[in-house]
DNA sequence: GACCTGATATTGTCAGGACAATTGGCCAAA
DNA sequence: TTTGGCCAATTGTCCTGACAATATCAGGTC
Protein backbone atom coordinates (compact mmCIF):
# COMPACT_ATOMS: atom_id res chain seq x y z
CA UNK A 1 0.00 0.00 0.00
CA UNK A 2 2.52 2.91 1.05
CA UNK A 3 5.21 3.14 -1.35
CA UNK A 4 8.22 2.44 1.62
CA UNK A 5 11.23 3.13 -0.81
CA UNK A 6 13.56 0.94 1.01
CA UNK A 7 16.31 1.97 -1.30
CA UNK A 8 19.63 1.89 0.86
CA UNK A 9 21.90 3.80 -1.15
CA UNK A 10 25.35 3.76 -1.63
CA UNK A 11 25.84 7.56 -1.25
CA UNK A 12 29.00 7.91 -3.68
CA UNK A 13 32.33 7.39 -2.55
CA UNK A 14 33.39 10.20 -0.25
CA UNK A 15 36.34 8.99 1.13
CA UNK A 16 38.55 11.70 0.56
CA UNK A 17 38.38 13.16 4.24
CA UNK A 18 41.01 15.56 5.38
CA UNK A 19 41.99 13.78 8.30
CA UNK A 20 45.00 16.01 9.47
CA UNK A 21 43.42 19.71 8.50
CA UNK A 22 41.10 21.50 11.61
CA UNK A 23 37.53 20.63 9.94
CA UNK A 24 36.47 18.14 12.48
CA UNK A 25 35.55 14.62 11.09
CA UNK A 26 31.79 14.29 11.69
CA UNK A 27 31.48 18.02 10.31
CA UNK A 28 32.95 16.97 6.88
CA UNK A 29 30.80 14.01 7.06
CA UNK A 30 27.64 15.84 8.06
CA UNK A 31 28.41 18.59 5.38
CA UNK A 32 28.34 15.91 2.64
CA UNK A 33 25.38 13.82 3.89
CA UNK A 34 23.83 17.31 3.91
CA UNK A 35 24.45 18.31 0.31
CA UNK A 36 23.29 14.35 -0.95
CA UNK A 37 20.28 14.98 0.69
CA UNK A 38 19.73 18.83 -0.34
CA UNK A 39 21.02 18.19 -4.39
CA UNK A 40 19.14 15.15 -4.35
CA UNK A 41 21.56 12.38 -4.67
CA UNK A 42 19.44 11.09 -1.35
CA UNK A 43 15.90 11.19 -2.42
CA UNK A 44 12.76 12.02 0.13
CA UNK A 45 12.26 8.56 2.09
CA UNK A 46 15.46 6.71 0.97
CA UNK A 47 17.37 5.05 3.83
CA UNK A 48 20.92 6.05 5.00
CA UNK A 49 23.46 3.27 5.29
CA UNK A 50 23.18 2.36 8.83
CA UNK A 51 26.15 3.95 11.51
CA UNK A 52 27.97 0.56 11.84
CA UNK A 53 28.81 -0.18 8.00
CA UNK A 54 29.10 3.71 6.92
CA UNK A 55 31.59 4.05 9.45
CA UNK A 56 33.73 1.18 8.34
CA UNK A 57 33.27 2.37 4.92
CA UNK A 58 35.01 5.50 5.98
CA UNK A 59 37.10 4.09 8.60
CA UNK A 60 35.78 5.82 11.04
CA UNK A 61 34.54 5.15 14.55
CA UNK A 62 30.94 4.51 15.16
CA UNK A 63 30.65 7.74 17.54
CA UNK A 64 32.17 10.12 14.62
CA UNK A 65 29.27 9.05 12.28
CA UNK A 66 26.60 9.33 14.77
CA UNK A 67 27.57 13.04 15.71
CA UNK A 68 27.54 13.54 11.93
CA UNK A 69 24.36 11.97 11.60
CA UNK A 70 23.04 14.13 14.59
CA UNK A 71 23.80 17.41 13.33
CA UNK A 72 21.47 16.57 10.09
CA UNK A 73 18.88 15.31 12.14
CA UNK A 74 18.66 18.76 14.63
CA UNK A 75 18.79 20.27 11.06
CA UNK A 76 15.33 18.42 10.18
CA UNK A 77 16.54 16.31 7.32
CA UNK A 78 17.28 13.34 8.55
CA UNK A 79 14.56 11.17 10.89
CA UNK A 80 15.88 7.91 13.33
CA UNK A 81 14.09 5.16 14.18
CA UNK A 82 15.17 2.42 16.21
CA UNK A 83 15.40 -1.01 14.78
CA UNK A 84 14.64 1.17 11.62
CA UNK A 85 17.43 2.75 10.06
CA UNK A 86 17.62 6.69 9.03
CA UNK A 87 15.40 8.23 6.83
CA UNK A 88 15.35 11.59 4.38
CA UNK A 89 12.20 13.53 5.70
CA UNK A 90 9.88 13.61 2.89
CA UNK A 91 8.35 17.39 2.13
CA UNK A 92 10.58 20.07 0.14
CA UNK A 93 13.21 21.41 2.38
CA UNK A 94 13.95 25.09 3.43
CA UNK A 95 16.38 27.61 5.19
CA UNK A 96 16.23 27.27 8.80
CA UNK A 97 15.82 30.35 10.94
CA UNK A 98 19.76 31.29 12.44
CA UNK A 99 21.73 33.46 14.17
CA UNK A 100 22.10 36.22 11.21
CA UNK A 101 21.25 39.42 10.58
CA UNK A 102 18.91 40.27 8.17
CA UNK A 103 22.56 41.67 5.63
CA UNK A 104 23.30 38.15 5.60
CA UNK A 105 19.84 36.83 4.78
CA UNK A 106 19.60 39.32 2.14
CA UNK A 107 22.91 38.51 0.26
CA UNK A 108 21.95 34.76 0.99
CA UNK A 109 18.91 35.25 -1.28
CA UNK A 110 20.90 36.62 -3.82
CA UNK A 111 19.53 40.43 -3.71
CA UNK A 112 21.53 43.33 -2.96
CA UNK A 113 21.28 44.66 0.16
CA UNK A 114 21.79 48.87 0.93
CA UNK A 115 21.39 50.93 4.32
CA UNK A 116 19.75 54.39 4.63
CA UNK A 117 21.23 55.65 8.32
CA UNK A 118 18.48 58.22 9.76
CA UNK A 119 20.26 58.21 13.38
CA UNK A 120 23.66 56.92 14.94
CA UNK A 121 24.00 58.75 18.39
CA UNK A 122 25.19 57.64 21.97
CA UNK A 123 22.00 57.50 24.35
CA UNK A 124 21.71 56.75 27.99
CA UNK A 125 19.87 53.59 28.90
CA UNK A 126 16.29 54.07 29.80
CA UNK A 127 14.98 51.59 32.38
CA UNK A 128 13.90 48.77 29.13
CA UNK A 129 17.20 49.03 27.24
CA UNK A 130 18.77 48.78 31.07
CA UNK A 131 17.37 45.49 31.29
CA UNK A 132 17.81 43.92 28.22
CA UNK A 133 21.28 44.86 27.89
CA UNK A 134 22.03 43.94 31.76
CA UNK A 135 23.80 47.34 32.14
CA UNK A 136 23.14 50.23 34.98
CA UNK A 137 20.15 52.79 33.87
CA UNK A 138 21.64 55.88 32.85
CA UNK A 139 24.64 53.88 31.43
CA UNK A 140 25.97 54.94 28.07
CA UNK A 141 24.90 53.07 24.95
CA UNK A 142 25.37 53.95 21.28
CA UNK A 143 21.63 53.75 19.42
CA UNK A 144 21.42 53.24 16.23
CA UNK A 145 18.10 52.85 13.53
CA UNK A 146 18.50 52.48 9.77
CA UNK A 147 15.92 51.46 7.06
CA UNK A 148 17.06 48.47 4.99
CA UNK A 149 16.39 47.24 1.69
CA UNK A 150 16.88 45.17 -1.08
CA UNK A 151 17.33 45.75 -4.31
CA UNK A 152 16.18 49.66 -3.78
CA UNK A 153 12.68 48.50 -2.00
CA UNK A 154 13.06 49.34 1.73
CA UNK A 155 12.29 45.92 3.60
CA UNK A 156 12.58 46.81 7.63
CA UNK A 157 13.11 49.72 9.88
CA UNK A 158 15.54 48.83 12.54
CA UNK A 159 16.61 50.35 16.05
CA UNK A 160 19.24 49.16 17.57
CA UNK A 161 21.37 49.44 21.12
CA UNK A 162 24.76 48.41 22.17
CA UNK A 163 26.70 48.41 25.45
CA UNK A 164 29.38 51.27 25.92
CA UNK A 165 32.48 49.85 24.72
CA UNK A 166 30.54 49.94 20.94
CA UNK A 167 30.90 53.81 21.23
CA UNK A 168 32.69 54.60 18.41
CA UNK A 169 31.26 52.92 15.34
CA UNK A 170 31.02 54.84 12.29
CA UNK A 171 28.45 55.38 10.45
CA UNK A 172 30.59 54.18 6.72
CA UNK A 173 30.50 51.08 8.50
CA UNK A 174 27.42 50.54 8.74
CA UNK A 175 26.56 51.77 5.23
CA UNK A 176 28.63 48.91 3.81
CA UNK A 177 28.34 46.32 6.37
CA UNK A 178 25.56 44.75 8.29
CA UNK A 179 25.59 45.18 11.80
CA UNK A 180 26.52 42.02 12.65
CA UNK A 181 29.26 41.92 10.63
CA UNK A 182 30.39 44.95 12.27
CA UNK A 183 30.72 43.17 15.28
CA UNK A 184 32.50 40.48 14.25
CA UNK A 185 34.66 42.61 12.97
CA UNK A 186 35.58 43.69 16.18
CA UNK A 187 36.35 40.47 17.70
CA UNK A 188 32.25 39.79 18.98
CA UNK A 189 31.08 36.49 18.30
CA UNK A 190 27.12 36.24 18.80
CA UNK A 191 25.99 32.85 20.49
CA UNK A 192 22.50 33.15 21.88
CA UNK A 193 19.98 35.22 21.22
CA UNK A 194 16.45 35.24 22.19
CA UNK A 195 13.71 36.53 19.37
CA UNK A 196 10.36 38.03 20.19
CA UNK A 197 8.42 37.79 17.12
CA UNK A 198 5.24 39.92 16.70
CA UNK A 199 2.57 41.96 14.77
CA UNK A 200 1.35 45.49 14.77
CA UNK A 201 -0.14 48.73 12.67
CA UNK A 202 2.33 51.01 11.35
CA UNK A 203 3.35 54.37 12.44
CA UNK A 204 2.41 57.39 9.95
CA UNK A 205 6.57 57.47 10.62
CA UNK A 206 7.21 54.15 9.83
CA UNK A 207 4.62 53.80 6.87
CA UNK A 208 6.32 56.51 5.03
CA UNK A 209 10.25 55.47 5.55
CA UNK A 210 8.88 51.64 4.13
CA UNK A 211 6.42 53.19 1.40
CA UNK A 212 3.41 51.40 2.39
CA UNK A 213 0.01 52.38 3.41
CA UNK A 214 -0.66 53.95 6.74
CA UNK A 215 -1.69 51.86 9.36
CA UNK A 216 -0.55 49.14 7.40
CA UNK A 217 0.07 45.67 9.31
CA UNK A 218 3.90 45.32 10.07
CA UNK A 219 5.83 42.15 11.10
CA UNK A 220 8.16 43.08 14.48
CA UNK A 221 10.93 41.77 15.75
CA UNK A 222 12.35 41.97 19.00
CA UNK A 223 16.23 40.74 19.63
CA UNK A 224 18.64 40.40 22.37
CA UNK A 225 21.77 38.64 21.77
CA UNK A 226 24.30 37.81 23.74
CA UNK A 227 28.12 37.01 22.85
CA UNK A 228 30.45 33.88 23.96
CA UNK A 229 30.41 35.17 27.93
CA UNK A 230 26.77 35.62 28.21
CA UNK A 231 27.26 39.19 28.05
CA UNK A 232 24.83 40.79 25.98
CA UNK A 233 25.99 42.57 23.33
CA UNK A 234 22.78 43.98 21.37
CA UNK A 235 19.39 44.59 21.76
CA UNK A 236 17.20 45.50 18.47
CA UNK A 237 13.64 46.77 17.86
CA UNK A 238 13.15 45.94 14.03
CA UNK A 239 9.99 46.03 12.38
CA UNK A 240 9.12 44.36 8.59
CA UNK A 241 6.76 44.94 5.55
CA UNK A 242 5.05 41.60 5.84
CA UNK A 243 4.90 41.30 1.73
CA UNK A 244 8.71 41.13 1.37
CA UNK A 245 9.88 39.22 4.76
CA UNK A 246 8.78 36.69 6.73
CA UNK A 247 10.36 34.18 9.23
CA UNK A 248 10.76 30.16 8.85
CA UNK A 249 11.56 28.01 11.73
CA UNK A 250 12.31 24.20 11.18
CA UNK A 251 11.25 22.43 15.08
CA UNK A 252 12.87 19.27 15.60
CA UNK A 253 11.15 16.97 18.54
CA UNK A 254 13.59 15.18 20.52
CA UNK B 1 37.03 45.94 35.72
CA UNK B 2 34.43 43.35 34.74
CA UNK B 3 33.07 40.78 37.59
CA UNK B 4 33.98 37.54 36.47
CA UNK B 5 32.06 35.42 38.53
CA UNK B 6 34.20 33.08 39.46
CA UNK B 7 32.16 30.87 41.78
CA UNK B 8 32.79 27.39 41.01
CA UNK B 9 29.37 26.42 43.21
CA UNK B 10 28.93 22.83 44.29
CA UNK B 11 25.44 22.87 43.18
CA UNK B 12 24.52 20.39 45.85
CA UNK B 13 24.68 16.69 45.96
CA UNK B 14 22.58 15.10 43.40
CA UNK B 15 24.13 11.70 43.92
CA UNK B 16 20.84 10.19 43.53
CA UNK B 17 20.53 8.66 40.09
CA UNK B 18 18.07 6.24 39.13
CA UNK B 19 20.16 3.63 37.52
CA UNK B 20 18.20 0.83 36.75
CA UNK B 21 15.17 3.02 35.04
CA UNK B 22 14.11 3.40 31.80
CA UNK B 23 15.07 7.22 31.84
CA UNK B 24 18.68 7.81 30.58
CA UNK B 25 21.80 9.17 32.76
CA UNK B 26 22.00 12.08 30.81
CA UNK B 27 18.96 13.25 30.84
CA UNK B 28 18.47 12.67 34.76
CA UNK B 29 21.71 14.70 34.86
CA UNK B 30 20.28 18.08 32.37
CA UNK B 31 16.79 18.25 34.09
CA UNK B 32 19.10 18.52 37.47
CA UNK B 33 21.36 21.30 35.95
CA UNK B 34 18.55 22.89 34.30
CA UNK B 35 16.42 22.87 37.04
CA UNK B 36 19.28 24.36 39.19
CA UNK B 37 19.66 27.16 36.79
CA UNK B 38 15.77 28.27 36.32
CA UNK B 39 15.71 27.86 40.40
CA UNK B 40 18.93 30.62 40.85
CA UNK B 41 21.02 27.90 42.76
CA UNK B 42 23.15 28.29 39.98
CA UNK B 43 23.25 32.01 39.12
CA UNK B 44 23.56 33.65 36.02
CA UNK B 45 27.66 34.27 34.93
CA UNK B 46 28.93 31.14 37.61
CA UNK B 47 30.82 28.46 36.54
CA UNK B 48 29.94 24.94 35.98
CA UNK B 49 31.88 22.19 37.80
CA UNK B 50 34.45 20.91 34.46
CA UNK B 51 32.91 18.03 33.18
CA UNK B 52 35.79 15.42 34.63
CA UNK B 53 35.02 16.53 38.02
CA UNK B 54 31.60 16.30 37.77
CA UNK B 55 31.69 12.86 36.31
CA UNK B 56 33.81 11.63 38.96
CA UNK B 57 31.71 13.12 41.52
CA UNK B 58 28.43 11.58 40.10
CA UNK B 59 30.42 8.35 39.04
CA UNK B 60 29.49 8.58 35.39
CA UNK B 61 31.84 8.82 32.42
CA UNK B 62 32.92 12.33 30.81
CA UNK B 63 30.58 11.27 27.71
CA UNK B 64 27.59 11.30 29.55
CA UNK B 65 28.08 14.28 31.79
CA UNK B 66 29.35 16.21 28.42
CA UNK B 67 26.00 14.70 26.50
CA UNK B 68 23.52 15.97 29.85
CA UNK B 69 25.60 20.13 29.28
CA UNK B 70 25.49 19.70 25.75
CA UNK B 71 21.53 19.72 26.18
CA UNK B 72 21.34 22.28 28.29
CA UNK B 73 23.67 24.37 26.27
CA UNK B 74 21.55 23.60 22.95
CA UNK B 75 18.79 25.11 24.95
CA UNK B 76 20.58 28.21 25.11
CA UNK B 77 20.89 28.24 28.80
CA UNK B 78 24.97 27.27 28.76
CA UNK B 79 27.54 28.79 27.01
CA UNK B 80 30.88 26.50 26.96
CA UNK B 81 34.28 27.64 25.85
CA UNK B 82 37.05 25.24 25.70
CA UNK B 83 40.14 26.18 27.99
CA UNK B 84 37.58 28.64 30.54
CA UNK B 85 34.57 26.18 31.24
CA UNK B 86 30.79 26.54 31.14
CA UNK B 87 29.01 29.11 31.89
CA UNK B 88 25.58 29.88 32.93
CA UNK B 89 24.37 32.76 30.42
CA UNK B 90 23.02 36.48 31.67
CA UNK B 91 19.87 37.29 31.02
CA UNK B 92 16.33 36.52 32.18
CA UNK B 93 15.32 32.93 30.42
CA UNK B 94 12.27 32.25 28.49
CA UNK B 95 10.28 29.46 27.15
CA UNK B 96 11.50 28.05 23.79
CA UNK B 97 9.60 27.80 20.81
CA UNK B 98 8.67 24.12 20.58
CA UNK B 99 6.22 21.68 18.60
CA UNK B 100 2.97 22.32 20.97
CA UNK B 101 -0.50 23.28 19.45
CA UNK B 102 -1.44 26.81 20.71
CA UNK B 103 -3.31 24.37 22.74
CA UNK B 104 -0.58 23.50 24.84
CA UNK B 105 0.84 26.94 25.23
CA UNK B 106 -2.85 28.18 26.31
CA UNK B 107 -2.72 25.53 29.55
CA UNK B 108 1.04 25.71 30.01
CA UNK B 109 0.73 29.32 30.74
CA UNK B 110 -2.82 28.70 33.14
CA UNK B 111 -5.28 30.47 31.14
CA UNK B 112 -8.19 28.36 30.21
CA UNK B 113 -8.48 27.31 26.64
CA UNK B 114 -12.00 26.63 24.64
CA UNK B 115 -12.69 26.41 21.83
CA UNK B 116 -15.40 27.72 18.82
CA UNK B 117 -15.75 25.42 16.05
CA UNK B 118 -16.55 27.01 12.83
CA UNK B 119 -16.13 24.20 10.30
CA UNK B 120 -15.51 20.23 9.98
CA UNK B 121 -16.14 18.81 6.60
CA UNK B 122 -14.43 16.71 4.62
CA UNK B 123 -12.96 18.57 1.28
CA UNK B 124 -10.90 17.30 -1.65
CA UNK B 125 -7.59 18.78 -1.93
CA UNK B 126 -6.69 21.55 -3.92
CA UNK B 127 -3.20 22.14 -5.70
CA UNK B 128 -1.41 24.10 -2.66
CA UNK B 129 -3.09 21.77 0.13
CA UNK B 130 -1.75 18.41 -2.08
CA UNK B 131 1.34 20.03 -2.26
CA UNK B 132 1.92 20.74 1.69
CA UNK B 133 0.52 17.26 2.54
CA UNK B 134 2.31 15.59 0.13
CA UNK B 135 -0.80 13.95 -1.62
CA UNK B 136 -2.57 13.49 -5.16
CA UNK B 137 -4.83 16.56 -5.39
CA UNK B 138 -8.78 15.85 -5.53
CA UNK B 139 -7.27 13.24 -2.79
CA UNK B 140 -10.16 13.46 0.06
CA UNK B 141 -8.70 15.40 3.30
CA UNK B 142 -10.59 16.65 6.85
CA UNK B 143 -10.49 20.32 6.84
CA UNK B 144 -11.04 21.89 10.54
CA UNK B 145 -11.97 26.14 10.95
CA UNK B 146 -11.85 26.74 14.49
CA UNK B 147 -11.30 29.94 17.28
CA UNK B 148 -9.28 29.49 20.11
CA UNK B 149 -10.49 31.28 22.83
CA UNK B 150 -7.78 31.70 26.86
CA UNK B 151 -10.31 33.04 29.00
CA UNK B 152 -13.34 33.29 27.10
CA UNK B 153 -11.20 35.69 24.76
CA UNK B 154 -10.46 34.97 21.16
CA UNK B 155 -7.05 34.66 20.46
CA UNK B 156 -6.94 33.04 17.10
CA UNK B 157 -8.70 31.25 14.44
CA UNK B 158 -7.58 28.66 13.02
CA UNK B 159 -7.59 26.06 9.70
CA UNK B 160 -6.34 22.61 9.40
CA UNK B 161 -6.19 19.90 6.64
CA UNK B 162 -5.35 16.31 7.70
CA UNK B 163 -4.73 13.79 5.30
CA UNK B 164 -7.44 11.41 4.69
CA UNK B 165 -6.72 8.73 7.28
CA UNK B 166 -8.30 11.22 10.02
CA UNK B 167 -11.23 11.68 8.40
CA UNK B 168 -14.00 10.93 11.38
CA UNK B 169 -12.38 12.67 13.98
CA UNK B 170 -15.51 14.36 15.79
CA UNK B 171 -16.69 17.61 16.58
CA UNK B 172 -16.59 16.84 20.24
CA UNK B 173 -12.54 15.74 20.56
CA UNK B 174 -11.89 18.88 19.04
CA UNK B 175 -13.89 20.88 21.45
CA UNK B 176 -12.62 18.99 24.60
CA UNK B 177 -8.87 19.04 23.43
CA UNK B 178 -6.41 20.38 21.13
CA UNK B 179 -5.89 18.87 17.26
CA UNK B 180 -2.50 17.81 18.62
CA UNK B 181 -3.95 15.79 21.75
CA UNK B 182 -6.09 14.03 19.07
CA UNK B 183 -3.41 13.35 16.85
CA UNK B 184 -1.59 11.79 19.86
CA UNK B 185 -4.31 9.77 20.91
CA UNK B 186 -4.54 8.52 17.32
CA UNK B 187 -1.23 7.23 17.81
CA UNK B 188 0.55 9.78 15.82
CA UNK B 189 3.99 11.77 17.06
CA UNK B 190 4.63 14.79 14.95
CA UNK B 191 8.44 14.81 14.48
CA UNK B 192 9.59 17.92 12.69
CA UNK B 193 7.43 20.45 11.77
CA UNK B 194 8.23 23.76 9.52
CA UNK B 195 6.63 27.21 10.41
CA UNK B 196 6.19 30.51 8.32
CA UNK B 197 5.69 33.70 10.33
CA UNK B 198 4.48 36.48 9.49
CA UNK B 199 1.62 39.44 9.31
CA UNK B 200 -0.97 40.93 7.38
CA UNK B 201 -4.80 42.85 7.69
CA UNK B 202 -7.29 41.29 9.15
CA UNK B 203 -10.30 40.31 6.77
CA UNK B 204 -13.60 41.80 8.08
CA UNK B 205 -14.93 38.07 9.03
CA UNK B 206 -11.83 37.80 11.11
CA UNK B 207 -11.99 41.05 12.60
CA UNK B 208 -15.39 39.97 13.74
CA UNK B 209 -14.41 36.56 15.13
CA UNK B 210 -11.33 37.93 16.84
CA UNK B 211 -13.62 40.96 18.17
CA UNK B 212 -10.69 43.55 17.35
CA UNK B 213 -11.45 46.19 14.66
CA UNK B 214 -11.73 46.15 11.07
CA UNK B 215 -8.38 46.13 9.18
CA UNK B 216 -6.48 45.04 12.06
CA UNK B 217 -2.99 43.79 11.99
CA UNK B 218 -2.55 40.00 12.12
CA UNK B 219 0.28 37.78 12.96
CA UNK B 220 0.08 34.43 10.85
CA UNK B 221 1.76 31.39 11.10
CA UNK B 222 1.81 28.66 8.50
CA UNK B 223 2.76 25.09 9.42
CA UNK B 224 3.17 21.63 7.99
CA UNK B 225 3.96 18.71 10.35
CA UNK B 226 5.82 15.99 10.00
CA UNK B 227 5.50 12.09 12.10
CA UNK B 228 7.82 9.50 12.66
CA UNK B 229 8.15 8.48 9.06
CA UNK B 230 8.25 11.94 7.29
CA UNK B 231 4.90 11.70 6.39
CA UNK B 232 3.12 14.77 6.39
CA UNK B 233 -0.19 14.74 8.85
CA UNK B 234 -1.32 18.48 9.37
CA UNK B 235 -1.15 21.68 7.41
CA UNK B 236 -2.40 24.89 9.41
CA UNK B 237 -2.79 28.05 8.54
CA UNK B 238 -3.38 30.39 11.50
CA UNK B 239 -3.70 33.75 12.54
CA UNK B 240 -3.34 35.30 15.62
CA UNK B 241 -3.92 38.93 17.64
CA UNK B 242 -1.20 40.48 17.99
CA UNK B 243 -1.98 41.88 21.46
CA UNK B 244 -2.65 38.46 23.20
CA UNK B 245 0.24 35.94 21.23
CA UNK B 246 3.65 35.87 19.83
CA UNK B 247 6.43 33.81 19.26
CA UNK B 248 9.40 33.40 21.08
CA UNK B 249 12.15 31.71 19.62
CA UNK B 250 15.51 30.91 21.13
CA UNK B 251 18.79 30.61 18.92
CA UNK B 252 21.60 28.99 19.12
CA UNK B 253 25.06 29.34 17.26
CA UNK B 254 27.24 25.84 16.64
C1' DG C 1 56.96 47.81 34.55
C1' DA C 2 56.22 45.41 30.02
C1' DC C 3 56.60 41.44 27.39
C1' DC C 4 57.54 36.81 26.29
C1' DT C 5 57.26 31.88 27.88
C1' DG C 6 55.85 27.87 29.71
C1' DA C 7 52.71 25.27 32.92
C1' DT C 8 47.97 24.31 33.93
C1' DA C 9 43.10 23.86 33.35
C1' DT C 10 39.27 22.91 30.50
C1' DT C 11 36.64 21.78 26.60
C1' DG C 12 36.82 19.65 21.63
C1' DT C 13 37.50 15.61 18.94
C1' DC C 14 38.07 10.71 18.05
C1' DA C 15 38.63 5.65 18.79
C1' DG C 16 36.73 1.13 20.08
C1' DG C 17 33.83 -1.71 22.62
C1' DA C 18 29.70 -3.38 25.17
C1' DC C 19 24.97 -4.02 26.10
C1' DA C 20 19.90 -2.45 25.91
C1' DA C 21 15.65 -1.31 23.50
C1' DT C 22 12.80 -1.32 19.57
C1' DT C 23 11.20 -2.64 15.16
C1' DG C 24 10.14 -5.70 11.38
C1' DG C 25 10.01 -9.99 9.24
C1' DC C 26 10.14 -15.05 9.25
C1' DC C 27 8.35 -19.25 10.70
C1' DA C 28 5.78 -22.41 13.18
C1' DA C 29 1.56 -23.52 15.49
C1' DA C 30 -3.39 -23.10 16.25
C1' DT D 1 -5.60 -17.98 7.41
C1' DT D 2 -4.35 -15.96 11.40
C1' DT D 3 -1.77 -15.57 15.48
C1' DG D 4 2.06 -15.84 18.32
C1' DG D 5 6.92 -16.04 19.32
C1' DC D 6 11.70 -15.94 18.00
C1' DC D 7 15.54 -13.70 15.55
C1' DA D 8 18.11 -10.27 13.08
C1' DA D 9 18.87 -5.44 12.17
C1' DT D 10 19.45 -0.90 13.79
C1' DT D 11 19.67 2.87 16.78
C1' DG D 12 20.11 4.37 21.92
C1' DT D 13 22.95 4.53 25.87
C1' DC D 14 27.19 4.19 28.41
C1' DC D 15 32.06 3.20 29.38
C1' DT D 16 37.26 3.88 29.05
C1' DG D 17 40.99 6.03 27.08
C1' DA D 18 43.73 9.30 24.47
C1' DC D 19 45.33 13.45 22.32
C1' DA D 20 44.49 18.32 20.45
C1' DA D 21 43.23 23.15 20.87
C1' DT D 22 42.66 27.16 23.56
C1' DA D 23 42.44 30.31 27.45
C1' DT D 24 44.30 31.75 31.96
C1' DC D 25 47.97 32.64 34.97
C1' DA D 26 52.43 32.74 37.18
C1' DG D 27 57.13 33.61 36.61
C1' DG D 28 61.20 35.12 34.54
C1' DT D 29 63.68 38.28 31.49
C1' DC D 30 64.66 42.59 29.34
Amino acid sequence: MSAKEENTLPMGMFMDLERSGPIPLYFQVSQRIEKAILSGELPAGSRLENEVALGQRLGLSRPTVRRAIQEIVDKGLLVRRRGIGTQVVHGQVTRKVELTSLYDDLTNTHKVPSTHLLTLENRVADAKTAERLSVAEGSPTLYIRRVRLADNVPVAVMENWLPEEFIGIEPSDLVAHGLYQVLRSRGVTMRVARQHIGARKSTNEESALLEIEKNSALLTMDRTAFDNSGRAVEFGQHCYRPDLYSFEVTLVEK
